[in-house]
DNA sequence: TTTTGAGTTGTTCGA
DNA sequence: GTCGAACAACTCAAA
């Protein structure tokens, strides 16, 4: 109703266009920039800019960009369906912000901000270049609950401790309440001339991708949808079944959230608004997963080179161990171990792995085989769905003991401990390891330690149709404290 | 300035 | 099988 009357309004007082400049926020829903962007008046271009060269070595990695053409499918339909259309081109930000405003006649653009530390530069310098040229560029927070940088201590320091963050976050959070989709967009009288989709060539060359098509529905449809499949149905058991892989019990709202086909508020909001009294616990806990991305950004802000480097100085000189063979023998999910290997099939399949799993097969990769947490960053970063910068370095810095609030570096996870403990039944890793499926579960886990008449009867030949672990647990594990305790004495 | 309490997700060993 | 202690101190945040 807002919205029609502005259009009218528009009509009138004849406003020049507005550039929507979209890209994390692919949504129409609860979208700050739109709103301001409507509100103007005139009509509003909506555009996406592929311009990888911006984002320096963190460029979208292969099944983000899947997600990305997926998603942007989907809005440039929804567009349409509102009188709209979604204008796609290639190349440096600023420069085909220009181009478009040019032959546009548009004289603003509306975006939202973003964080990573070399768009967040780049993002400052757009917007004053704009204002150069005598145009309005309006930058609007969408993408979290709170601006990173606003949560701080006493002592106006950034936290580096989960609880005290999330306390003060917690004291400090208020916001309107979300915003529906504008029911409409005024158009321009002409429109801009925009790339095909499948120009931008973010498909795989190799189809490799038939495992996240049937994992996943990209768009901001599929996102609503999930998100109130998970509150029907997952949120009330969320605090005991989110970590057993085996079982549909995780949100698998991160590869939505990171795109921005859902925002923060509208997830945390409908999750308040699940009045189910058996909610209450798994309530609490999915909503402390939220402040912890939210903390892993506001992180990011406060220390941008953890992207590359330890936060805790002393892990610089760790003595990694450079293998390649290694490190490939675990990207393939050839380790012999088998929830590490189920972790490994699971992402390589879908384009996400069990959050719970990602810490196991971290911990493998960082612990047993002292492999250097920035080489499985970049692995998950090329190909998680959710490949998200933020949480992606908190999570290995976490599990490498490097990291803000990370666990303690004696904390090695057991991958077969793991396995009894979060997959007794072994669901989880029959469904990713076929070849050992036949195994019985006392023998599933650890099948190396298992009766060669069992392994014949279950058509399992280690070095054969499963490999043997590359390493002995117990021994890398020791040798992994060892490790570390070198690097301590060695000041 | 000093002190105090606390800190996502674990494993192993020995009683 | 179950339980508690040890692991190793250290840093953070607030009083």
């Amino acid at each position: 109703m807002r919205c029609g009357q502005r259009a009218r309004g528009a009509e009138l007082l004849d406003t020049p266009a507005s550039i929507l400049w979209l890209h994390h926020d692919l949504r129409l829903a609860d979208n700050p920039a739109l709103l301001a962007a409507l509100e103007r008046g005139g009509p509003v271009i909506p555009v996406y800019i592929d311009s990888s060269e911006d984002e320096g070595t963190w460029a979208p990695g292969a099944a983000s960009r899947w997600w990305l053409h997926h998603s942007l499918a989907s809005l440039g339909a929804a567009l349409q369906t509102r009188g709209s259309a979604l204008i796609l081109r290639r190349g440096p930000a600023l420069a085909t912000l220009r181009t478009l405003c040019r032959e546009c006649g548009a004289d603003a653009v509306y975006w939202n901000r973003r964080y990573e530390p070399a768009l967040r530069a780049r993002d400052t310098a757009i917007e004053s270049e704009l204002r150069n040229a005598g145009l309005l560029a309006e930058c609007r927070g969408g993408a979290l609950l709170v601006e990173p940088g606003t949560v701080l201590t006493q002592d106006h320091a950034p936290y580096q401790v989960y609880t005290p963050f999330r306390r003060r976050l917690l004291e400090q959070l208020q916001f309107a309440t979300a915003r529906m989709a504008p029911a409409k967009l005024p158009a321009p009288s002409h429109w801009p001339d925009s790339l095909e989709l499948a120009a931008l060539q973010y498909l795989p060359q190799i189809p490799w991708d038939a495992g996240l098509a049937s994992a996943w529905q990209p768009g901001e449809a599929g996102a609503a949808r999930q998100l109130q499949s998970f509150i029907d149905s997952a949120l009330g058991r969320y605090a005991q079944a989110r970590d057993q892989p085996g079982i549909r019990g995780s949100s698998r709202l991160s590869p939505h959230l990171h795109h921005g086909e859902l925002s923060m508020r509208q997830v945390w909001q409908a999750v308040l608004q699940s009045k189910q009294p058996a909610d209450a616990s798994g309530r609490a806990k999915f909503l402390d997963e939220l402040v912890w991305r939210e903390f892993a950004w506001h992180l990011l802000h406060h220390f941008p080179h953890t992207t590359e480097a330890p936060l805790r100085g002393e892990f610089t000189r760790f003595p990694w161990q450079q293998s390649p063979a290694l490190l490939r023998t675990w990207q393939r999910g050839r380790t012999g171990i088998p929830l590490v290997d189920a972790g490994m099939r699971e992402l390589w399949h879908s384009g996400w792995m069990h959050n719970r799993v990602r810490m196991i097969a971290a911990s493998f990769l960082v612990k047993n085989l002292r492999l250097p947490w920035q080489a499985g960053a970049r692995w998950f970063w090329d190909t998680l769905v959710d490949a998200d910068l933020a949480n992606n370095t908190l999570g290995w810095q976490w599990v490498a003991g490097c990291g803000a609030d990370a666990a303690p570096y004696f904390r090695i996870f057991n991958p077969v401990t793991q396995g009894e403990k979060f997959d007794p039944q072994g669901l989880y890793l029959r469904r990713w390891l076929p070849e050992l499926a036949r195994l019985g579960d006392e023998d599933l886990q650890a099948p190396w330690l298992a009766p060669a008449a069992r392994l014949r009867a279950a058509g399992v030949e280690l070095g054969g149709n499963y490999p043997l672990p590359i390493v002995d647990l117990k021994d890398s594990r020791n040798a992994a404290l060892a490790a570390y305790k070198d690097m301590r004495g060695a000041d």
